[in-house]
DNA sequence: TGTACATCAGTGAACGCGCGTTCACTGATGTAC
DNA sequence: TGTACATCAGTGAACGCGCGTTCACTGATGTAC
């Protein structure tokens, strides 16, 4: 947890040394408690103890804060889905290998999305504010974007035969809304109250879908 | 548009007369140009021409008048599924009819997405907004809600021999999902600037994908 | 049919709020000599 | 090594804004006699 490192800390010098970086984590912070709507310039700098206006000196605006924090965001999400890759058991079977994997992006997707809401609404909430600052999505651990890991996965179901390939183009947008569409229907949707086991197997119901349909 | 007729009307008695409704007409309209979020009190008011506060005879609060402009944009969606479905040419072939409602329900709730991007966003956009006031979701004009329009031509999937009845649990939030997920990308997602064929083939491919995969 | 009265829908003014943003400033830091 | 100075990150105070909501009011309407 070093990404708290500053917040709240009694400040010794003058300057505080690493602002920029304070503020898109406090941001991250308060993005994760109520979505991006609750990222405001106040609050934020608040959190790190600063003048409000001391977070021009990083950010022209508002906006442009809240698209390094949505970038940021995105970039977590793709952190969890790694990992959720990384825990794949691989067999000697690249067909099953293959389909493991597609399964672990869809999984992981849902996953981080109902972990933390807040974090994935910014991410990919898509509500508007992001669409404004065509925040550049930034890559996880990997250097690979969410999306990204979506179609290397496609692409590896290609090579192991099970997907023709007529049928890939596209299939990263296809796959994509439905676990997108399923995220926010069990975020703050119908499915919201939805006992754990009920999601599961719902989940795994939706890829599974997504797999034969592709 | 008799759904307008008071709107910016001048008004010779000093009672309204139908105040209540007019709100939550001009709310539809504010909602429609920026969604949810642009349904202001204070604007809702000034539409209709009258005091900001008259709104809390019909209203307990904003989140009320909020929640019944919620309702309405489901009626709305719901009316137009209804109407793609209506516009469905029937064969004397029972599956290849089913296989058609299907897709016209998908379909018409995709092109509902484009057409009205606010009034969809309030609909379904389930900001958080909507959760809390757990608005009843309202019926179009056949008295069917959007998703209960969903279950049925589901339900003739089944009967039509098209769909096994083992899959039928949870179809309706599979189904959905997918939809659903197209709609967000489609509106402020990444697929907001694809030309209108592309558009098309995305929006068949998908619908196909659904039929095939559950 | 006419008058007195209760009802209650809409008024007008005001409140406190938190917000984003701008201004002229101050004082710690790092560099040039 | 020591001093003068430019830089520029963070300060403090203030701005105008639109918002939701509350208050005591007014005056049109419908009902009872």
């Amino acid at each position: 947890m070093d990404r708290n490192h500053s917040t709240r800390d009694e400040r010794q010098t003058y300057r505080h040394g690493d602002l920029r970086n304070a503020l898109i984590n406090a941001g991250l912070e308060l993005v994760r408690g109520g979505g991006p709507d609750a990222l405001t310039l106040r609050e934020v700098t608040r959190q790190v103890g600063v003048a409000p206006n001391a977070a021009y000196r990083h950010f022209k605006d508002r906006a442009e804060l809240l698209a390094c924090v949505c970038s940021a965001a995105q970039a977590d999400v793709a952190r969890g889905i790694e990992a959720h890759l990384a825990q794949v058991d691989l067999t000697d079977d690249p067909a099953t290998n293959a389909r493991s994997r597609f399964r672990a992006v869809g999984l992981g997707y849902l996953h981080c999305a109902q972990a933390e809401p807040g974090v994935f609404r910014a991410a990919f909430g898509l509500s508007g504010n992001l669409s404004d600052a065509s925040s550049p999505e930034r890559s996880g651990a990997s250097g690979l974007t969410a999306f990204q890991l979506l179609g290397q996965t496609l692409d590896e179901l290609v090579t192991a035969g099970v997907l023709p390939v007529d049928r890939r183009p596209n299939a990263e947008f296809l796959a994509w809304s439905a676990v997108h569409g399923l995220a926010t229907l069990l975020i703050d949707g119908p499915l919201r109250a939805l006992p754990s086991e009920a999601v599961s197997a719902l989940e795994l119901q939706l890829v599974l879908m997504v797999e034969r349909g592709l």
